[in-house]
DNA sequence: TCTCCTTTGAAGACA
DNA sequence: TGTCTTCAAAGGAGA
């Protein structure tokens, strides 16, 4: 699993974006500890990323609030080149009040926050923060230097490419998995699994969280003015007030430098999670009322207006009165700030809260995402470290942090995410019907029922990541379709399900358990294909096998056709049932194709049952016809004539034993001796 | 247009 | 802990 702070990670808190935060009612004692607010600086954004960490690694938060946070591993860097990074000694960690410490519901009272930058590199005395417009050691950056940052972050530093508006995904292979080594499968298909394997569906679980950390690092670029551009700064104002009053030309007490920096009134009620609060406590660095909040920093990684509350925000904790965009708390008029006074305009309903821009805006700021949203030039999917595309990235799980919140917290959908990346993984059902009629038809409990399957059928619908085997056959359909005249993917993934199947799997079957033989196959699978005569109605239908459902899971075969043995009645469940023979025996016959093998000409004279799987391997009987040229391989275990202490298990089916009558005494392969049928 | 088929693997629910 | 269910992809085919 990919860390964000990994060994090599050491860049990933770009510390140019450090804050400190001022309590209220706490006076400003601190002006003369500089070197400990940097420090607490440090501490901040290491305990930030040890969060979120911890919140990936564990989901006990208080466990995770106990332990002391590790040394900072972020390089702090100030006023630097783009992607450069000055290495910071680490600093032993300050030891967390210990005991449980509750999830905190900080709504800060009304301060701004004060973002200070510990050093200069233009000799300005700590703290205070650079504005990278007006820093003349400091060239101003690329927009999408955040995008740059991200993509560093999420490669560890490793991708030394152009910024990527890429996912966070570090394949990690995974060796056990049946699919990659197997020397028989492409090199494309083990690049595949590089992608998949056991490690797929948790990376893309617990990215989420990670994705989460970085959204909120980069949300804040929209408060960035570092590109110096009139339209950036102007875009600073919020949506819900296009007054002024947001935005405070410097100079202004956290400017005692001079230099130009930028300020805003935050929103009263930003609520922050529980351990940024502490850290904020800790540092002492909550700001007074109704100073304004310097946004000389790229990022505010940890605060978070309620009225903006993202999804992706699990490390904010909010309040859900705060929750419906564009009401204000109740508590709070709409128009004024009753902790500033600050006059604030009412939302605008039609502007998005998430983004505060005016909507002529939109497009002249970096995206909160921007490293996700495609650059010109550059691919939606991005390709990780090691070069492997990640079929899940991001824009999943983005979404399925969404699918965890009510739909009430989920912002609304579009076709495209959030990201504005049209991604496969999405798709959002089409919505035939406005669920605002639920206003007139709220009354009727029906309508209510109505509006609300409505609703969930607005959420999107996130795909699961395929798992290894998904991608296995992702990418071997299409070679069996070329290799044989098959087009059905029923047939093909029998096909591929015998290839690929996990021995570990046949091994784990206990004696007397049930096994595959003993699983109750269709009539499609018990007949195969070119048999439906024999079918049940309802399969033949391609409808639910009728047999199968109500004989517990036999397909009871039907009267015999031609009266040969292949027609004659498939296991009952009591010969199913039976006592196994030897374990291995069950082993032998949960691999269909190995007893296609007939290494002992007198062992299909013997008068057993025919194993289920055997007449599974006939459902494939048209799809060996069709492919002669071996695209129905067998695994290599499959093509090694059984062993001896198996001749009791030797399959004597009577499909096999018809064929073995035709096709001599020679070991086949059963898609062979199929073959020669036709 | 919807559903089914068919495979393996993974996750979640449940006993 | 074990079992069961669901769902990922694919495209043909029936209703």
């Amino acid at each position: 699993m990919p860390q964000l702070n990994g060994g090599g990670g050491d860049d990933l808190g770009a510390n140019d974006e450090l804050i400190s935060f001022k309590d209220e009612g706490e006076q400003e004692e601190k002006s003369s500890e500089n070197s400990s607010a940097e420090r607490d600086l440090a501490d901040v954004k290491s305990s930030l990323v040890n969060e979120s960490e911890t919140n990936q690694n564990s989901s006990s938060d208080s466990e995770a609030e106990r332990r002391p946070p590790p040394a900072p591993k972020v390089s702090e860097i100030n006023c630097l080149e783009e992607g450069e990074y000055a290495p910071r000694a680490p600093q032993p960690p300050e030891p967390l009040p210990p005991g449980p410490e509750p999830v905190l519901r900080a709504r800060l009272p009304a301060p701004g926050f004060r973002l200070r930058l510990p050093s200069c590199p233009a000799g300005r005395p700590a703290p205070h923060f650079c504005a990278p417009l007006s820093c003349p050691a400091r060239p101003p950056p690329s927009p999408r230097r955040p995008a740059m940052l991200a993509a560093k972050r999420q490669d560890g530093g490793l991708f030394k490419g152009p910024p990527y508006p890429g996912y966070p995904f570090i394949m990690i292979p995974d060796l056990t998995s049946p699919y990659l080594p197997n020397g028989s499968l492409s090199p494309t298909a083990r690049t595949l699994h590089f992608q998949s394997g056991s490690t797929h569906y948790s990376a893309y679980k617990t990215i989420e969280h990670q994705i989460a950390v970085q959204y909120l690092q980069m949300k804040w670029p929209l408060l960035d003015v570092q590109a110096g551009s009139l339209q950036s700064r102007q875009a600073l104002k919020d949506a819900r007030s296009p007054s002024p009053a947001h935005i405070v030309q410097s100079p202004l007490p956290c400017c005692t430098q001079g230099h130009d920096c930028q300020h805003f009134y935050p929103p009263s009620d930003f609520t922050v999670s529980t351990q940024v609060f502490r850290d904020m406590k800790r540092s002492h660095s909550l700001q007074k009322v109704g100073e304004p909040w310097c946004i000389e920093s790229n990022k505010v990684p940890v605060v978070q207006h309620p009225h903006h509350v993202h999804p992706l925000t699990p490390l904010i904790t909010y309040s859900n009165e705060h929750f419906t965009p564009g009401n204000p708390p109740p508590h709070l008029p709409a128009d004024v700030d009753p902790k500033t006074g600050i006059p604030r305009p009412p939302h605008p309903p039609d502007i998005s809260p998430y983004y505060p821009l005016s909507p002529g805006t939109v497009g002249q700021i970096p995206h909160p995402l921007g490293w996700l949203v495609p650059q010109q030039g550059q691919p939606v999917y991005p390709i990780t470290t090691g070069g492997f595309r990640h079929p899940y990235p991001t824009a999943l799980t983005v979404n399925a942090s969404m699918s965890r919140f009510p739909p009430h917290m989920v912002p609304p959908h579009h076709t495209l995410h959030t990201t504005g990346i049209p991604h496969p993984a999405i798709v959002t059902p089409t919505v035939k019907q406005e669920s605002s009629q639920s206003d007139v038809g709220s009354l009727h409990s029906s309508k209510h029922q109505d509006s609300k399957k409505e609703e969930e059928k607005k959420k999107p619908h996130i795909k699961k990541p395929l798992n290894a085997f998904m991608l296995y056959m992702k990418e071997m359909r299409a070679k069996v379709v070329a290799e044989c005249t098959l087009k059905e993917s029923a047939a093909i993934n029998q096909i591929l399900g015998r290839r690929g199947k996990k021995k570990k799997r046949k091994r784990d079957k206990q004696p007397g358990e049930t096994n595959d033989a003993n699983t109750p196959k269709k009539c499609r699978a018990l007949f195969g294909l070119d048999r439906q005569t024999l079918w049940c109605k309802p399969c033949r239908r391609k409808k639910k096998c009728v047999r199968y459902i109500q004989g517990e899971g036999s397909c009871l075969s039907p009267p015999s056709s031609d009266g040969s043995l292949l027609d004659s009645p498939p296991p009952s469940p009591n010969l199913l049932g039976s006592p196994p023979r030897d374990a291995k025996s069950q082993t032998e016959q949960t691999q269909p194709l190995s007893l296609s093998l007939k290494p002992d000409p007198l062992a299909h004279l013997s008068m057993m049952p025919p194993p289920p799987a055997l007449l599974l391997a006939e459902a494939t009987h048209k799809a060996s016809a069709l492919c002669p040229n071996g695209a129905l391989d067998l695994p290599p275990t499959a093509l090694q004539p059984a062993a001896p202490s198996s001749s009791v298990a030797q399959p004597s089916t009577s499909s096999l034993h018809s064929h073995s009558s035709l096709a001599g005494t020679q070991p086949q392969p059963l898609s062979l001796v199929t073959k020669s049928l036709e």
